[in-house]
DNA sequence: CGCATTTGAATTATCGTTAACCCACGAACA
DNA sequence: TGTTCGTGGGTTAACGATAATTCAAATGCG
């Protein structure tokens, strides 16, 4: 149906070859064949066929991106940044959403690499147990880049915000507007909640605050359980007069929780959360949150693959941390 | 470096065939040699190269997705719906998001097919503009179905809202809240925008109220449009004591407005969207919006598709109209 | 026992490209 | 005139699978 190089090679009785490196710009053709060539391949609307070219030249020019979810602003985000950053180079992207499914997650890295993808783009669910699966990955040695989420004991590519910093930014900013009570809502035990938590203890002890265990509530990733954790901190006496969140959906369903026994926020209770997600200005108070740089992640990841994809020997593994930034809103508008 | 089928049919001293055929589950094989390849795939960890089996059957097992942005939580949900909804038929997607780029989007279009999609889902940007590029698609018989935004003077596969129906579902909430002098802060020029205008006009004449016509703001499809447009509106006198948004970030910026000249919402105003974004329940004032069923419109557009593909003998194209429904939240909570 | 049929697998021919190598021809040069 | 080049292509053989056909051996059956 659709044209092939042997159609334009035919009507013009020349071989596939010669159609084939007028189409590259390689080799030896002379300037009126070329035009011809080039000339008939527009006539048949001739477009090139990816598949059998990835065949003998081993490139795809695709990578996979395995992500635990979509919605999330954060993940949409960095789904964003490596489609623009990696088209201009030719690449395109293959989603795959594991749903914080630990089996999916194995298995569809399994199809993309049977996909013959150039490279992975990967935040990895449980890195803890994904040992194996990237051993495998890189027995084929397939390039890949993990963001968000690194991976103790793997020597591997790694773009994240540093998230020691995080916890500290946040933190030295509630202390800085004069919160003394300064409780955190932390994420889930696996995964980076612990940096986060360990530099809200660093910014507590650096400034002589001793911390205050009750005032760390383990929690998950989304709204529902900032609020029931800040339910819980509500019900401490002395309750805390700041709270750092482990990221910005936790700190809304916070301040859900302390608006709704009518505390004042920002002025009885102070909240940062970390992500900075696009619409964390839009909520009942604007959030102050500390800016994980998402897009610039996307990005980063997405240009070190692409150069790990191009580079003949392997490279050694690099790590890049986005240093966090805080984004100053009402949710900490208060004089110290 | 990977194994192929001639690896294990070497070792095996079968013929590839024979391989090929085991791991398909295809033609008479004995359950001895059955047993043998397929241990021994195991032991190579052989997995289908999928770029030369696609290059044979024609078959990529591959869907693009054309979107115009992904950082809209629309799109992410759709992009996830229709990820999900592929996969257990063995489909990938390749997104390719064309920033609202026309040119990009044509283009884009074409890498798609270069890269030999069985089918494209499409979110066209200006459908207008658009017969020439969907005549290439359909002579290239590649399956498509647009979303979203239908595609006048096109008989083609389309899934979305009944955009008629959301103007007058929200609109006639609003009546029904009590307020009289409805506005309307409407979307871009091209596109569904109009249809939900509509909606709203009809709403208004059924319940015998005049439409003015000062209360019909043009805009765009931001919070910041929306804000903007709101301030026109309270600049009126009367101003509205109800507004109908054409979508949840336009109904954002309105309140933003609102609230920022110190107005009760939803007493003095009220305000109705469309498209209940996630966090669209999380904001200033929990936002009264109609749902278009997003997730419904990826999975169906998804499955359409996928049913398309697998159809020998061309389809007539089918429209699929999701009946929108409304969810009332604190914007629009106060007695009639 | 002889013939038709089934079973299990091998052969052959693509799919649409690209890589690597080869070759004819004319010009340049000693 | 013979030798060397550079030019402009062509030939051949992959890449890793699948479709279609063929074929030998085993089996069934009268």
């Amino acid at each position: 149906m659709t044209a092939t190089m042997m159609d334009i090679a035919k009507d013009l009785k020349v071989s596939v070859v010669t159609v084939s490196k007028v189409l590259r710009n390689q080799g030896r053709i002379s300037e009126a064949t070329r035009k011809r060539v080039l000339r008939r391949a527009k006539q048949l609307n001739y477009q090139t066929n990816w598949v059998a070219r990835s065949l003998v030249t081993r490139r795809t020019y695709t990578i996979g991106l395995l992500l635990p979810e979509f919605t999330h602003p954060f993940f949409a985000e960095i789904a964003r940044a490596v489609a623009q950053t990696v088209r201009p180079h030719g690449y395109h992207v293959v989603i795959s959403c594991f749903e914080e499914d630990p089996e999916l997650e194995v298995s569809e890295a399994d199809s993309l690499l049977a996909r013959r993808v150039d490279g992975l783009i990967i935040a990895s669910s449980q890195p803890a147990r994904r040992l194996a699966l990237f051993k495998r990955i890189q027995e084929q040695k397939v390039p890949y880049v993990l963001i968000d989420r690194p991976i103790a004991g793997l020597r591997a590519c790694y773009v994240g915000v540093d998230n020691y910093a995080i916890g500290e930014l946040g933190t030295e900013h509630l202390i800085a507007r004069g919160c003394r009570l300064i409780a955190h809502l932390r994420g889930p035990e696996m995964g980076i909640a612990a940096e986060r938590l360990a530099g809200y203890r660093r910014a507590l002890v650096k400034h002589g605050i001793r911390p205050n265990p009750q005032y760390v509530v383990s929690g998950g990733r989304l709204d529902d359980t900032g609020y029931e954790g800040m339910r819980k901190l509500l019900d401490l006496n002395p309750f805390p007069d700041g709270v750092f969140c482990y990221n910005d959906p936790v700190a809304i369903g916070a301040m859900r929780a302390i608006l709704g026994v009518d505390f004042n926020l920002p002025d009885d209770i102070c909240v940062v959360g970390a992500g900075n997600i696009h619409y964390s200005d839009q909520v009942a108070v604007p959030l102050t949150t500390v800016d994980q740089g998402t897009c610039r992640i996307g990005a980063l990841a997405a240009e070190l693959l692409v150069e790990r994809i191009a580079s003949k020997h392997p490279m050694r593994p690099r790590t890049i941390l986005i240093p966090p930034k805080i984004v100053e809103r009402e949710s900490t508008q208060r004089q110290a």
